[in-house]
DNA sequence: ACATTTACATACAGTCCGGACTGTATCATA
DNA sequence: TATGATACAGTCCGGACTGTATGTAAATGT
């Protein structure tokens, strides 16, 4: 009710405020698609007026462009922590596999992320933008892959096209996954997945450090 | 301007009338995604009237219904093309992805499924046709893989998760394809599922029958 | 302390969509 | 050929959405 925070810097009332609308962005997108994202109905999820919203994003594409920029960097911050939970494991592929799919694939998260992309087919500023995030993503996430595994002896596979392959199987998993009932056909296909990654690739062994972190990810990009 | 087909039975015109409507709405999926195509532009890309929409269709969502139920038929019936077509290849695994990618996955209909598989995140009654039309053509599909293919010697890999796999793989390679400005990588990864499915299958030899076809699937659907 | 900028709030204008509604032409049938 | 059913055409209306314009409070700089 009563003002319990008084004092605020410009700064600070700004970044919550669009903190709280980027995060009810995401949500709408996950809950209610692009085009059922209203920007009505985004601030009244987000519970604050109309006029912040066009304070701060001057349309709907702006607010949609960082709400896919917080998410590309949300989905980074949860492909680190993955990466960092499977450093000791000893099955570490199954692990990373079922912490991929659990922690970034089967999520809301991943659907907003599945509407920004469909938008993005007929949107050539989101397409551009999610490109060079997705640029940005692979960029980190290559050097883990180097970092954790190599090539089975006698095989020259390359490493990152399988986990490309894995990636787009976990997309067309989740897209599909509502039709199924029976939900045992995804750990299958999880399963599967696994077994023929193992025959092109080993876990580098005695490997505990985590793998190369760009800095410059957190930091906000300048528009 | 004239009447050139003066003599038109009434079921006639009806077909003719659901036909352009159906196909102007699976190309307003595939152009302007499922909230872009409005009625209004639905009936303009067919060149009908508002009328004749409303009277076949009471509402958009019986279109879109009737829209999924000619895509998915018309699928089965490329699908049906493209197993036909690698009837006595010799590489007929290679045949087989090349086929189904570019004829099946890298095709506007395609976009436009992508479309009603999103719109189907919200709305159970398409999603529940669509797991309906999917669960059809799997059944058709299924029986083909057996009959052309059969386990690698040695190997118990379930060959219908293998395909299953493929068709996700595909399909989130679809939806990420345009983010991709080097085609190369679809082809990278289509060669890549080719060698892993020949570790776990061989093509049985000899076979240049056509598989099984229900005949019940060309029969429209009563509502 | 005061002017100025920033942050937020409210009201409004223009557009568009979907469904309903009414009218007309064509066909089926007896 | 008369009569009812079917196919199609055009229009209107309530609602919703986006962008804009204007007003007020809070913070900042001097």
């Amino acid at each position: 009710m009563s003002a319990a925070l008084p004092r605020r810097t410009q700064a600070e009332r700004s970044d919550a405020m669009r903190q709280r609308l980027l995060a009810a962005t995401l949500e709408s997108l996950a809950e209610d698609g692009y085009a059922g994202s209203t920007l009505s109905s985004i601030v009244r999820r987000a519970g604050v007026s109309r006029g912040a919203q066009v304070h701060h994003y001057p349309n709907k594409q702006a607010l949609m462009l960082d709400a896919a920029d917080d998410l590309l960097r949300s989905s980074y911050r949860t492909l680190g922590a993955v990466l960092l939970s499977v450093a000791d494991e000893d099955n570490r592929l199954e692990m990373l596999v079922q912490a991929t799919w659990e922690q970034l694939f089967a999520t809301p998260l991943y659907r907003a992320y599945t509407e920004l992309l469909v938008a993005s087919q007929r949107d050539a500023v989101l397409a551009e933008a999610l490109r060079g995030m997705l640029l940005r993503v692979s960029k980190v996430f290559e050097p883990a892959v180097e970092h954790y595994f190599m090539p089975a002896p006698g095989t020259r596979e390359n490493l990152k096209a399988v986990f490309l392959q894995f990636a787009c199987l976990l997309g067309g998993l989740a897209s599909q996954a509502h039709l199924l009932n029976d939900t045992a056909h995804v750990a299958a296909q999880l399963k599967l997945w696994t077994r023929q990654a193992k025959l092109v690739m080993h876990a580098r062994k005695g490997v505990r450090t985590p793998p190369p972190r760009p800095v410059e990810w957190d930091r906000p990009v300048g528009v």
